[in-house]
DNA sequence: CATGAATGAGCCTTCATTCAT
DNA sequence: TATGAATGAAGGCTCATTCAT
C-alpha cells in the first residue's frame, strides 16, 4: 500500500520534473510567448494535458519554474556564503567562482528571467531578487566587518549591473559572441572570469578606500 | 501633378514613419512574438494592411527597424568618434557621455535587440554589431596611437559585457531597479554614469599598464 | 464475511447515491452539456473514476437519473391517485396539491428533463411520460365514471401544456420571477397554487358541460 | 466611392445575418453549450474567424441574438397592441392570434431563451422581459379602461405561466407531443389555439367579475 | 494608397474517459 | 472499491496574412 502510493508519487514527481525541464529549455530557446505548449509536452515526452493537470496554465508553469529557481538559488547562495570572511580575497573569490558555476548550470532559467524582465510592459521584478539574492546578505557582512560603505547605491549598482548582469548575459551569449569575433570559446570563458575577478577587486578596493 | 505626387510621397513617408514608431514601442513592450500586428496598426493609427504594403511581413518590419538603427547608429557613432584623441581622458569621457545620451533616446530598440538576442534559438548576431559598432574603430585608434593592447579579447570582453551590456540593461531596467530598491531615479542615473566612467578609467589604466 | 460484504455493499450504495444527488444538482444548474464530470465528482466527494465504475458514462448517468425519477414518480402518483373519486372536487384538489408537493421536492430533475426536452435535436420524449405519468390513468378513471370526454386532445393539451408545464416551469422559475417583479415569494407561491386550482376547475366544468 | 463602401457594407451585413441565422438554429438545436462554433460557421457558410470578427465571442453572439429579438419583439408587439380596445374580445383575440403567429416564426429563439433561463446557475431574466414585453402595457390599458384588477399578481401569473409559457413550450414541443400521442399535428395546433383562447376568456371574465 | 472583410493555420485549454495500482 | 495519473479528441479563440474594392 505504501509502496504503491510511493510509486504513484514517484511517477507524478517524474512527470512534473520532465515538464519543468522541457519548459526551461523551450522558454529559454524561444521566450515565453514563442514557446508552444505542444512542443514542451513533446520535448518532455508527456501528454499535453498533463501540463495543465500539474501546472494549470502556461503562465503558471513559468511562474512555478521561476519560483523553483528562486527558492533553490537563495538556498544555494546562502550555503555558499556561510562563514565567508569577505575581507579575505581568496574566500571571496571562491564564493564568486562557485556562484558563477551554479549560474552556468542554471543559465537557461537566467536567460528566461532576463528576457521577461526586459519587456517594458512587464512590471515583474523577479530579475532583481533572483539574480542577486545575496546582495543584502553581503552588504550586511561588509558593514558588520566595519568596512564603511558610504555609497550603498554605488555598491548595488555595481553588484547588479556590472556583476550579475554581465555574468548572466555572458552565460547566455558568450559562445555566440566568441563565434562572432572568431575567438576560442574556452579561452574566452577563462578570460571572462579573469576580467570579472579583476573588476571585483578593483571595485572593492576603491569602495573601501573611499572610506 | 508633381505636387500631388510629392504630397502622396509625403503621406507615404509619414505612414511608414508612424508604423515604424508604433512597432518600436510595441516590440519593446512585448517582444517580437508578443507584439500583435493589429496593435501596431492601431497604435500607428494606420490600416493594418498598410503594414504589409510597406513592410511585407511582421518579420521584415523588425529587420527594417533594426537595420535603420544600425545605419543611423554607425553614422552617429562615426561622427561622435571623429577626431577623438583616445589618450585624452576628457575627450574619451565626452564621447561616452554622448554615446550614452544617444542610446538613451534609442533605448526601445536596444531593448528589442537584446530580447531577441537572448533567445537560444536565435542565431542572430545583430546585438554584437549594433550595440558596439565603434569597437573595431576604437581598437584601431588605440593601436594606432601605439598603445599596445596585448589582450584584445580582454578589451572586447570589457567593451561589450562590462560596458555596452550594463549600459543597455540599465537603460532598460534602471527605473524599475530604482523603484525596487527605493532609490531616487535621477540620483541613480547620475550615479550609474559615474560608476560607468570610473570603470572605464580603471580598465584602461590597467590595460595600458599591462604593456 | 457477510457483514463485510454488507458494509461493502452499503458503502457502494452510498457512493452511488452521492453521485446521483450531485449529478442532479449540477445537471440542473448547468444543463447536461454544461455539467462537468469533474465537478459532479467533487460535489459528491467521490473519485471521478467511480462515476464510470458505477454509471459507465456521463450520458448513462443522466439516463439512470431520469429512469429513477420515472419509476419513483409513477409509483408515487399511482399511490396518490389510488381510490380517488375524480368527481369529488376536494379529493381531486388534494391529489393535485400532493402531486405538486412531490414535484417541488423533485424540481431539479424536472428542470433537467425540460431543458433536455427543449432541444430540437433531441428526439427524447422523456418529458411526456415522466411529467404526466398519471394522464392515461386519470383519463381512464374519468371515462369509467361515465363522464364523456369527447375532446381527448383538448383534455390532454390542457393537462400537459396548461397544467404540468406551468407547474414545472413555476417550480423552476417562480422565485426568480417573484424577484423580477418585486413580489413576495411566499405570497406568489400561494397565489400560483390558487390560480392553478381555479384553472383546473374551470377546465373540468367546461369539459363536462361540453357533453 | 459611395457604391463601393455600400457594397462592402452590404457584404458585412450579409455575413452577420448569416451568422446570426445559423447561430439561432444551432443554439436552438443543441443549447448554447452544446453548440459548436465550428458548426455555426459551417452552417452559415462563413469563415469561423468572422464570428469573432463580428461578435467577439460565442457568448456575446448569444447576447446579440437575444437583444436583437428583444428589440424587434417590443417593436412588433407595440405595433400589434396599438389602438386595441381590450374590452372588445374580437380585437383582443386578433392581437393574440397575431402575437402567436409572430412567436411561431421566432420559435427557435424562444426555445433558446427558455433553455438558458431554466438553468439554476443563470440569474438571467431575459425570459421575463422578452417573453412578455406587452405585459405592463396591457395591464395599464386594462386599468385605464376602469377594469379593476385587484389581483395584479394573479394576472401576471396567468399572463406568464399560463399564457406565454404554455404558448412557447407548445411551439417548441407541440409537434413532438403530437407524434408521441399519435395526434395529427395540424389538428393539434388548431385545437391548442382554441384552448388558449378559451382560457384567456375564462380568465378575464373571472378577473373582471372579481371586481 | 487605403480600407474593411476574409482566410486558414494553429494555439491554449478543456474534458470525457481509461489505466495502473 | 477506490485513487491519482494519463490520454486523445476536440473546442474556443487568435493572429499573421491576403483580397476586393
Amino acid at each position: 500500500m505504501e509502496e504503491k502510493s510511493n510509486s504513484q508519487n514517484d511517477k507524478a514527481q517524474l512527470t512534473q520534473k520532465k515538464i519543468l525541464e522541457a519548459a526551461t529549455q523551450i522558454f529559454s530557446e524561444k521566450g515565453f510567448c514563442g514557446a508552444r505548449v505542444d512542443e514542451i509536452a513533446a520535448r518532455a515526452k508527456v501528454n499535453k494535458a498533463m501540463i495543465y493537470y500539474y501546472f494549470e496554465s502556461k503562465e503558471k508553469l513559468l511562474k512555478e519554474l521561476i519560483n523553483g529557481y528562486r527558492t533553490e538559488t537563495s538556498e544555494v547562495v546562502g550555503n555558499l556564503a556561510k562563514n565567508i570572511d569577505w575581507n579575505d580575497e581568496d574566500q571571496a573569490d571562491k564564493f564568486y567562482e562557485e556562484l558563477f558555476d551554479y549560474m552556468e548550470v542554471k543559465k537557461d532559467i537566467l536567460r528566461i528571467i532576463i528576457i521577461e524582465a526586459l519587456k517594458t510592459s512587464s512590471s515583474d521584478v523577479t530579475i532583481f531578487d533572483t539574480l542577486l539574492p545575496s546582495l543584502e546578505f553581503k552588504l550586511n557582512k561588509l558593514q558588520e566587518k566595519c568596512i564603511s560603505i558610504d555609497d550603498s547605491v554605488g555598491l548595488m549598482l555595481y553588484s547588479f549591473f556590472f556583476s550579475m548582469v554581465p555574468g548572466s548575459v555572458f552565460l547566455a551569449l558568450g559562445d555566440r559572441w566568441s563565434d562572432f569575433y572568431g575567438f576560442d570559446k574556452e579561452t574566452t570563458k577563462k578570460r571572462f572570469r579573469e576580467v570579472f575577478r579583476e573588476f571585483r577587486k578593483v571595485y572593492y578596493k576603491s569602495a573601501i578606500k573611499e572610506k
